[in-house]
DNA sequence: TAGCAGTGGTTACAATTGAAACCAATTTTA
DNA sequence: TAAAATTGGTTTCAATTGTAACCACTGCTA
């Protein structure tokens, strides 16, 4: 990752004529705007579509896409994993549990953990719906070409890395 | 500033079962979970910086946006540009209002519609975050070389065809 | 021109979300 | 070894959001 414009601070003089006035913003184009767009409209069709054959919302079954691949994690863990916040964690978990889609045990190690697992009937679940996210995701890629699907994979790991610092240096000035 | 727990800790998780069960979902390659990370990440980091100098919430900006671009619109208008909720753009504009953002005047050839404007005070606000705006576009752009670009351009485009027909035809089942 | 279906926009209410306060267990430090 | 600070996790409350009902107006139809 290269450290090049990392601040562009105001001693950088700008080009004048951009300066003075400013170019309307074709929010049709604006890259924040379109990812936003696209990522509502594939998640909350998916969203419906497993709501409906199960009770699961969208954090619920990340938890549990979670756990299927990463068992005995606890809920920091998840946090860690998944980027999602705390408190969205902890609903999930309960609806979960209240589900009977995955067990809590406590961590005799230290008294505050609690593991989490998939129960049988998490596992269950969870078997049937990974083909249903699958074909999700074949049928979106199904429209790019291999060569795109490789360039997009690289090109989410470089705008994650860069929306990383911003949150981790503060914003930009 | 949002929170994205960087917590770089040593804490080991256990193996990925990949090998035993090779059919997993591995959420941190699934395109709608990568995406849904990182438009939050660049929205959130966006919002953050314009709320705290205006008092702008996301729709609210978005209005502003297009109303900097195109004059004269109803609020039906913003709708059909903007693809956001009817009651989503009726707030954003009725805090818009009130603080004399923008202008409401009545349509006299159909006065069930209202006509609205930036004012000058949203005229001048606009100018002043448009370049801010750019900015971090532009950052985030920089993260990619010119051909990135135009290849991300042109997937954006595919992929939010195939979202858009998962809505329209309904379901994949 | 009365009646009725459609449109523009707002309101009301319920569900979701986030921030901060909180409790309990653990680790640190002095 | 007793505070003090940290960590894991939940609860509370307020703000945000989505859905449905709603009012006012228009335009079509008969």
């Amino acid at each position: 990752m290269t450290t090049d414009n990392s601040n562009s601070s105001s001693t950088e003089f700008s080009d004048p004529i951009d300066a003075v006035r400013p170019d309307d913003l074709r929010l049709e184009k604006f890259l924040p705007y379109r990812l936003s767009v696209l990522s509502n409209r594939v998640s909350n069709a998916i969203a419906d579509a497993y709501s409906a054959r199960f009770d699961l919302t969208i954090p619920a079954w990340r938890v549990m896409a979670i756990l299927g691949r990463f068992p005995n994690l606890s809920a920091a863990d998840l946090v860690e994993q998944t980027a999602m916040d705390k408190v969205a964690i902890s609903r999930a978990v309960s609806i979960l549990i209240k589900n009977d889609y995955i067990t809590r045990s406590e961590d005799l190690a230290d008294r505050r953990r609690q593991v989490l697992n998939l129960s049988q009937l998490g596992r269950d679940v969870y078997d049937r719906i990974v083909p249903l996210a699958q074909q999700y995701e074949n049928d979106l890629m199904g429209s790019l070409s291999a060569e795109e699907r490789g360039q997009l994979d690289s090109i989410i790991e470089k705008l994650m890395t860069r929306a990383q610092d911003w949150a981790n240096r503060g914003l930009i000035d």
